[in-house]
DNA sequence: TTTCCACGGGAAGTTAAGGCGG
DNA sequence: CCGCCTTAACTTCCCGTGGAAA
């Protein structure tokens, strides 16, 4: 045990083990909830891996928080353990391809961590070319392992196709001689696959699967597997259920699920309330999108929010709509500049930046055609509450 | 059918900023 | 510290698109 320091307060009135609530927390084995069906058709893919065959390659769809990179990590661990049962030696590497857009850098990230100190293979940080990578990369697999599985996590990020052209043919080029390789892609964007390359598209889609989102009654679950995090008898009975409802009608997002229940404990504490009450789920839902949403658009250029911020009034003004047109955004667009004493960027480029806005999910874009002259054009449509991009806009600046 | 129009987006060029070896 | 190279942000030019009107 720590000694206790009497200058600091360490009975905190509200958590009393607040990690649970951290995003980065993974649940224990067991403690998944509602994704039995999707863990075994998993495994059962996987399987011919434990005895030192090539496991099917997967390609998991589903919206954020649906819990696809947390049972792609727990059935790579689980098969690791089965197969060393077999006298395989199997491991896993984990790779998030949004931190790790370039094929150098995600070729450098699967070497070094598959790398150990048992290998003579050197992999620096930086400092050697692409194919280098890949040629330690071959030898490590040769010399240490079996079997291989190598999830991409948020693989659409990815600049190109290449590294998957690589890992998918490592086996048929004859890279690799012992070494088999797995490859599990995971992807919150269904038309992911429409823009693969056919060659790619053939040999990673062996296997698909669809998370669909969570209902209320998961959400419930998952979130009452938390309940830890919390000081016993302090939370309500009914913010629980009031969150998960929430969650459920939104987005079935079990990452904002839990974000909002971290969010009502704070809220408790920084009021000073004894409890946490079913009314602070409100504030608390408002306050984790505000903060999601600033996290996402923190480092934009300034005129991506003018962009965002155009289409934000826009929105507000004619709630219902099903979109704007570019020109129309374009129109306010400069009105915005104008205010904040900017100079305005080309149509061009504004229409760049609505792309990158439709690329993290801020917005959504929808082709249409029609009317006397105009040809096919693209309707832009806010996907996140007017009144939270209002917000983070406002006191941004 | 052809023409017309506003729009979309590819290609190539410019500029400023930042990293790197010497 | 300097020259060299890469990259991000942005522009300019221009061709393709698709339905309505001629």
């Amino acid at each position: 045990m720590v000694e206790t320091d009497e200058l600091f307060i360490r009975d905190d009135p509200i958590f009393v083990n607040k990690e649970l609530l951290e995003i980065n927390h993974l649940p224990d084995e067991g403690r998944i909830v509602g994704r039995d069906e999707e863990i075994k058709l998993l495994a059962n893919a996987v399987n011919p891996a434990i005895f030192g065959q090539s496991p099917s390659n997967i390609l998991i769809y589903g919206k954020t928080g649906t819990g696809k990179s947390l049972c792609a990590k727990h059935v790579s661990q689980r098969l690791v353990d089965a197969a060393g049962g077999e006298g395989v030696t199997a491991a896993f590497a984990y790779v998030d391809c949004a931190q790790d857009t370039t094929e150098t850098q995600a070729v450098q990230t699967i070497a070094s961590s598959f790398n150990g100190p048992e290998t003579d293979v050197n992999v620096p940080d930086k400092g050697i070319s692409t194919a280098t990578y890949y040629k330690r990369l071959w030898r490590i697999l040769d010399e240490s392992y079996d079997v291989v599985l190598i999830i991409l996590d948020e693989i659409d990020k990815l600049a190109d196709d290449a590294i998957l052209m690589q890992l998918s043919r490592a086996g048929e080029a004859g890279k690799l001689t012992d070494c088999k390789i797995g490859v599990v892609g995971i992807s919150n964007k269904i038309r992911y696959k429409d823009r693969m390359d056919e060659r790619v598209k053939s040999s990673l889609c062996e296997r698909e699967f669809v998370f669909p989102p969570y209902d209320a009654s998961q959400l419930g679950e998952i979130m009452e597997a938390r309940r830890d995090a919390f000081r016993e008898g302090v939370l309500d009975g009914g913010v629980i259920p009031r969150a998960a409802a929430l969650a459920a009608r939104e987005h079935g997002d079990a990452r904002k699920a839990i974000d909002i229940l971290r969010y009502a404990g704070e809220i408790a504490q920084s009021t000073g309330a004894e409890r946490v009450q079913e009314g602070f789920v409100t504030d608390a839902r408002k306050r984790a999108e505000t903060d999601r949403f600033r996290e996402l658009i923190r480092g934009s250029t300034p005129h991506s929010r003018y962009v965002l911020h155009a289409l934000t009034v826009l929105s507000l003004n004619e709630p219902g709509t099903d979109g704007f047109r570019t020109t129309a955004i374009y129109d306010l667009y400069e009105e915005v500049c104008r205010q904040d004493g900017a100079e305005s960027l080309s149509l061009r480029r504004v229409r760049d930046l609505l792309k990158e806005h439709a690329f993290l999910d801020i917005i959504e874009q929808s082709r249409h055609s029609g009317g006397s002259a105009e040809g096919s054009y693209t309707r832009h449509r806010l996907l996140e509450d007017p009144d939270v991009v209002r917000d983070v806009l406002v006191d941004e600046v």
